[in-house]
DNA sequence: TATGAATGAGCCTTCATTCAT
DNA sequence: AATGAATGAAGGCTCATTCAT
């Protein structure tokens, strides 16, 4: 109880920082900014976290977790087909990036500053390694019930996926309606179902 | 005739500010560490760039075009089958993306700063339509050919396999050796495949 | 009541860069310069002022308010005869120019600054107004009681006072010792005298 | 005649470089600014003027010599009367400052700059007693003949009249239309006739 | 005689960080 | 636990000046 303010305030500058970040972008945001933003001052901000950077990665890591969250609820609403899981996540995967939520914006951005700063790639590598683990292990299983097979590693499906979705939100960002969003996710599932095939049934069934 | 050092320092410019954007990113990278790649004083800069703006949108310029040539030189080398091309061109999207050329990362990093920076947008989108119109332009027509069909607007194609490759390569840079690159290829594929369907011979309709 | 210290800085840096700019005037005077006589460093200007142009507007606001408080007392503690205190003000005005207080150099120059500097103006023409209409509201009224009239409009009395004044201070400044100072002083009173003309009773207008 | 060309690009220079000091005053103008106006390269203005100082400084001798003409052609143009002529080249006087030429606004602007530049000052030092001279030379002895004395030093006149008109000058620069213009005429003529006294006429005039 | 190119010092401003309170 | 004040390094940019051509 005695560090409930500190963790009450430092959660309110991660926040704020998450709305500023998603604005302006990382090159474009002082610490000034954040400290407005959070009703702070900037001495403020340096009691709670050492330096910009510890900042920054505290968001980051806020930020990943709401979106893996998001996304593993979408997965897990439509539980029991596995291909409808797929389907209805992809969505979810589509839709968290074309709103921009904050979170998505401050990834993104970030994404590109890790190429640049060692201390965010971890992060970011055990994000993706988390969602691909995530969705192989359950996706997997279930095909093969179904007496379907992929035609690639498992884990690349949601790589794929992730990247995809990615890599389409930026040229979505960078000229919006370009995009044709209907196309897109017809698309997508085509592709998906190209990745696998049906497995013949095993002579061995009566055995 | 005289007086012509004009181009070749500007280019000089243009090409050190190439490395150090690739190696720094833009937003750790100063007019100065450029003067220095370049062997130049900082107001030379200013002399051939009335500012870092201008000079980087001119670096941004040269980057896309050298990577869509590079594209290009890998369709074309193929020409006949636009099968076998858009399998060269995607190998070569991607080589070019895994080696992570000065060009890759220039544009990488800029394409996050344009998120912030509108100066920046008009010449990513301009790039993505360019790619995208060529691709289709000579994509489509020979599928009609050989008889088959896109089950997605054409355009959609080849925004579609930047994005997932630009997605990728993404991931790739923040966590190196996470992706299986046989499987990427053959997962590619597969996925594109996915997207034609065969287009029954018109006269046999009432067979 | 704790970190009022801004307001003693504040103070302090005004007092420093009216010093500076008096002795080197506005285009020779950096804020590096001001930094260095407040012994300060050139963050802690930006801290007290947001950019070198509010912080010269202090400057002036701070000198033209410390001229006009000269020149009222002056012109108050000859009171009763309006004669009298026209002329002390008279001398008060030209002493405070040839001694060049620090804060006479800076107007000068900053009026100078005001010809392309529309952010001066206003404050300028403020202190004119106020000078002229304070003078007119004291003087006319009490020269109508000594059966004098003025030969032209009362504001004008004050700004040709002041215009004067300032026009021979910058020929003193320039060639200094080349006015005599004497036959000024003779000059202007009877200069101002000329401006008066006396007034005949109205009853005996038949005589 | 080997000169001509470098006279005349010399000349060419100084007038350009008025018509831009006079827009943008000294310490908003840069040599580039200068070389543009004039038609030529930045090199050019340093083959002609080794230092920006030395051409503004010719600028300033140029400018001077140009307003000492204007006065004085005023002043004889109504030669005879020297009362008369005192009253044309009031008048003149006036109305160069408030069309505010360019020599003029130069003139004034430079002035400024005299104070923190010794180089400029023995230019307008020369000038002032130049003016005061001329004027005082024709003045002094026709007022005698017209049996009138000054009752101040005869070169204070001129010095009085300019200064006083620059001084209002300033103020006309700064708060246009505050100067009510009729009145000033008249109260500078008013006032100069207060410089004068009448001279008994002398008990040995038969002598 | 004049230009294009380059330099380098200096300018105003921003900003992460520190520290006394 | 948080603020106000201050620092100092760096950044983008301007500009008088130099010099080869």
């Amino acid at each position: 109880m005695a560090y409930a303010k500190t963790e009450r305030s430092a959660a309110q500058i991660v926040a704020a920082a998450t709305r500023v970040l998603a604005r302006q972008g990382y090159a474009r945001t002082s610490l000034l900014d954040i400290a407005r933003e959070a009703g702070m001052s900037k001495g403020a901000l340096h009691y709670h976290f050492p330096s910009k950077e510890s900042l920054v990665s505290r968001v980051l890591e806020s930020a990943l977790e709401s979106i893996a969250n998001r996304t593993l609820d979408a997965w897990i609403a439509s539980s029991g087909d596995p291909i409808q899981a797929l389907r209805s996540s992809v969505t979810e995967l589509w839709f968290v990036r074309r709103t921009r939520t904050d979170e998505v914006a401050v990834v993104a951005d970030l994404m590109a500053q890790a190429l640049y700063d060692e201390s965010l790639k971890p992060q970011l590598a055990g994000y993706f390694r988390f969602a691909a683990q995530q969705v192989t292990q359950t996706l997997v299983p279930h095909l093969a019930l179904m007496g379907l097979r992929l035609r690639v590693p498992g884990e690349l499906v949601p790589r794929i996926l992730v990247g995809l979705l990615d890599g389409l939100a930026m040229q979505h960002y960078v000229d919006p309606g370009a995009i044709d969003e209907n196309g897109l996710l017809v698309a997508v599932e085509a592709m998906a179902a190209g990745l696998f095939e049906i497995v013949p049934p095993a002579s061995d069934e009566k055995a």
